[in-house]
DNA sequence: TTCCGGACGC
DNA sequence: GCGTCCGGAA
């Protein structure tokens, strides 16, 4: 079950059961929500669940403000769960039409068929139950249990993960899965025995307004006093961001095969990279191990040459790369002399192009560039 | 312009 | 596990 983390010890007691209990803990964020919290929203002071369900999927991906006025509007419209369930899906998309993430109201919709058809038109207070119905995962699920029943069950959104982080130093980014199991086992073993309801709010209003993203409000945090952040002053650096993937390296030969005054260019297809452009024909054959053996030029010549012509000379110019947004390609070009061209038969996506008119060609930038190197060389030419 | 995010689909 | 959705904030 749980996994000894290496030179990482949460606690002295990293291997008891529940070793992260600290009723200090919520007792900070319970009392301060109850003195500084948020207490007039408009899905609060209810027990409503149908409400406090709606209020959390709105409030998923979106801040307060924005959701005030939808919600209200919704309410006036959709009063009761049997009421949007039985509501054409166009009215239901209709009052949702703004919000954004719009599969939170076509889930919205058919939670409430299926709490109607499933449920007798009652929301289930078991979380388990509740994150089976589409648009509750985990998190909503618990939100609405606890607020809706004063069930003892943990929340952990954005902003609770960015209050864990910060508190108790947390490294690593919170979406990973390692890190994402850790906060879920904080969430769980600091929940408090009672007052679960300004517990869960408190979180929450911590995360959305003191401990924000940009500029924490650290002198007026109740958990000041045991962010371990804040202490080695890291408020800046936690949470972790997620770290940017690595961008894939691809690897290519061109083939800068030349005529007299003539360059062999082949069209691009349609779509994907360059589409449409003119480029150079290519030869994956010709990239790595450095340097190429001869067996493999041979045969990438025999096949991406030698139906245009007959090959006098081929050399390696110098590789280079370039950066897309998505990727990075690194390019080994290849210069080619042919003895004589054959002419182009069937082969409808090559063209022998004149060399003084490269400038006027639909070529990707890199390969212009590579181009006009090659032929603004005299040495190169013949 | 870049970053961020619950739930869900792949 | 990773991309997508979509709008707001940094």
């Amino acid at each position: 079950m749980k996994r000894a983390v290496p030179g990482r010890r949460e606690s002295a007691a990293e291997n008891t059961a529940g070793h992260f209990a600290d009723p200090t803990f919520s007792d900070a964020v319970i009392h301060w929500q109850k003195q500084h919290g948020r207490h007039a929203l408009p899905w609060q002071n209810t027990r409503d669940a149908y409400r406090i369900w709606l209020s959390e999927i709105m409030l998923q991906q979106t801040q307060v403000a924005a959701v005030i006025p939808y919600y209200q509007r919704f309410l006036v419209r959709f009063p009761d769960v049997t009421t949007l369930a039985d509501a054409p899906a166009e009215d239901v998309m209709a009052h949702w039409s703004g919000l954004g993430y719009y599969s939170r109201a076509r889930n919205l919709h058919q939670c409430a068929q299926r709490v109607v058809a499933q449920h007798g038109g009652t929301f289930p207070s078991d979380p388990d139950v509740l994150a089976d119905l589409p648009g509750i995962g985990r998190s909503t699920a618990a939100a609405i249990s606890a607020f809706a029943y004063g069930t003892r069950a943990a929340i952990l959104d954005g902003n609770v993960k960015r209050v864990f982080a910060r508190v108790f130093g947390i490294d690593g980014y919170p979406g990973s899965k390692p890190i994402e199991d850790r906060l879920w086992e904080r969430a769980v073993a600091l929940l408090p025995d009672r007052d679960v309801e300004a517990y869960t709010q408190g979180l929450m209003d911590l995360g959305a307004t003191l401990c924000s993203r940009g500029r924490p409000a650290c002198g007026s945090c109740p958990l000041a006093n045991r962010c371990a952040a804040l202490a080695t002053d890291r408020v800046a650096e936690l949470p972790m961001r997620k770290p940017k993937k690595a961008v894939p390296h691809k690897q290519t030969a061109m083939l800068v095969v030349t005529d007299g005054d003539r360059v062999l260019l082949e069209q691009r297809p349609d779509s994907g990279i360059w589409g449409g452009l003119l480029s150079l024909p290519e030869a994956e054959q010709l990239v790595l191990p450095e340097p190429v053996p001869q067996h493999r030029l041979d045969e990438a010549l025999a096949h991406a040459v030698a139906p245009f012509g007959v090959v006098a000379s081929c050399e390696p110019l110098q590789p280079f790369s370039h950066v897309f947004t998505h990727f990075k390609l690194h390019v080994s070009p290849y210069r080619i002399r042919l003895a004589h061209r054959l002419e182009l038969a069937g082969q409808m996506r090559h063209v022998w192009y004149r060399a003084d008119r490269l400038l006027d060609a639909p070529l990707p930038a890199p390969v212009k560039k590579l181009l006009l190197a090659v032929f603004d060389a005299p040495d190169l030419l013949r």
